[in-house]
DNA sequence: ACCAATGGTTCACAATATGAACCGATAAGC
DNA sequence: GCTTATCGGTTCATATTGTGAACCATTGGT
């Protein structure tokens, strides 16, 4: 979504070309549930994007019911349609359904919040959460998308999804603690071990508090469909509880991926046997 | 949605120029719970569009997660973006958590079937529904559009929303049952009289077992945002069951309408005032 | 009364959308 | 095993459509 209009090949800039479809439905990403309704002028600033043009592209998602304005600000907002759209891809692919039960199971095993994600595009989406109650702390994020390169699903996702994911993280490596990763190099590293251990993991990165680990979720094609993570508060985040999340973060992913329709490809399964049968050799001689 | 891309303005036909943004989102309309998987060339004939065309509409599509493409059959369904998007709408405006809790009370004073339905564009569409378990036998009606003629909400929305939704109605008049209203005269016979009494009122209309009651919601603006209704079993739909429907009705629509952000217009009060009172006559007298 | 926002509109110009014809693959008919 | 009918997808000359600087009308602050 937040792709540049422009990209380098061969030495050369191309200008790529955008349908004004296209143009008009990323309009809609910038809705989120810290700014629901915005203005006109404002989308503009946040699109770049001419006024008129942004207007005209409203009209259209207004006449389809994608977004409306609300009457006293004028300002506008996500609309009724999608609703219906989003009730009807439920009932296609009931990923959410899906995804609950087993994230309730896994929160219940690791005792901390679990999260199960969606790749759409260039974005990691939040799908689903829940909370274990063993805990009187325990981590509460409302994120809509997780960052690429600053929480565990992210990096799981960059390790097992489509390569052009790299170049989008690069682009924004905001950091949000000083733990978060800041260069394009400590960035390929981590990422080079998310595919060694089949495990996204960060400590502290997005949150100060926060402690992180994910394994990637596939679909029936056997491409990265999205993420299953737990994210633990850090002080509690030690090598017993890692070795806890590991084993029940592999079951979980295994159900969510046979749910959403396909399988665990056979080069993960082995990742993790090794990454496991390493960790308990780690713990035997401790 | 359905509207046609010609109207007549003062005696010669001119053509409505359609942004290929709207055409592209129109796509989107003719996925359903019924037909949730579509392929190319079916799309195309659905959508009376080229096939080069509607291919370049559909990538567009894909490249937000508005659909995506079942990758063993080829064909295309909606796609997870519209969850995400869905779920913010949902926080900005959660008509479905305020309407759930009202359907259930409507539910259980009936002892029937009720739905709450929102107008988006030209399209009646449900946002939830609720059963009463007081009988055995109820109704179940997995609709996800409400056709304007032959639903008691459809018609609550042709005679207190806005005035183009006539003519869309008027262009389909599908037969359900023999009940249906099938001319353009007995339907505006039918709105008028819904004018008159604050009610939608279907006899197995739609289908051959249900009679139906609705009442208008309205939003903040005053203008109709959609309808609430109850679905009995036409041989349990007694003058005495219509009543206490009416009585009922009236109080989940104006809560409805509060819990929306609107207030119940003043006219609408006044008819149903009227309707209910003459309704009282008649019982008293008999 | 002024200025600086806002939402919205116009019109000459340029870029994008369009669809008939096309390709390659798969499945059915015989 | 050859023909035919679909399917999903692509090409390219044509013309419809999109674009944005400049514009207007309102609102709210000073």
């Amino acid at each position: 979504m937040s792709l540049s209009n422009f990209f380098l090949k061969s030495d050369e800039l191309v200008v790529r070309k955008m349908s004004s479809a296209l143009k008009t439905l990323q309009l809609l990403s910038h809705f989120s549930a810290t700014s629901p309704e915005i203005g006109l002028s404002a989308l503009c600033r946040l699109a770049k994007r001419d006024k008129a043009t942004t207007h005209r592209h409203l009209q259209a998602l207004e006449e389809v019911g994608f977004v409306e304005q609300n009457p006293l600000t004028r300002q506008y907002r996500l609309g009724p349609a999608l609703l219906q759209l989003a009730q009807t891809r439920e009932m296609t692919v009931p990923r959410k359904e899906i995804a609950l039960p087993i994230l309730k199971r896994l929160a219940d095993q690791t005792g901390e919040t679990t999260h199960a994600s969606i790749l759409s595009g260039t974005t990691v989406f939040a799908l689903a959460s829940c909370e274990s109650t063993q805990h009187s702390t325990r981590v509460v994020i409302d994120l809509d998308r997780f960052p690429l390169h600053a929480t565990a699903s992210g990096l799981s996702t960059l390790a097992f999804g489509p390569d052009e994911l790299m170049a989008v993280a690069a682009k924004n490596l905001e950091a949000f603690t000083d733990h978060t990763i800041n260069s394009v190099e400590s960035l390929e590293e981590m990422v080079q071990s998310v595919r060694e251990t089949g495990f996204g993991r960060t400590i502290r990165s997005f949150e100060h508090e926060v402690s992180s680990l994910a394994a990637p979720v596939f679909d029936e094609t056997g491409n990265l469909a999205g993420a299953v993570s737990v994210a633990c508060v850090a002080t509690r985040f030690s090598p017993d509880l890692e070795r806890n999340c590991q084993e029940h973060l592999i079951t979980a992913s295994r159900d969510l991926t046979r749910g959403w329709g396909g399988t665990t490809p056979q080069r993960i399964e082995a990742i993790w046997a090794a990454t496991l049968s390493k960790s308990h050799e780690l713990e035997t001689k401790s």
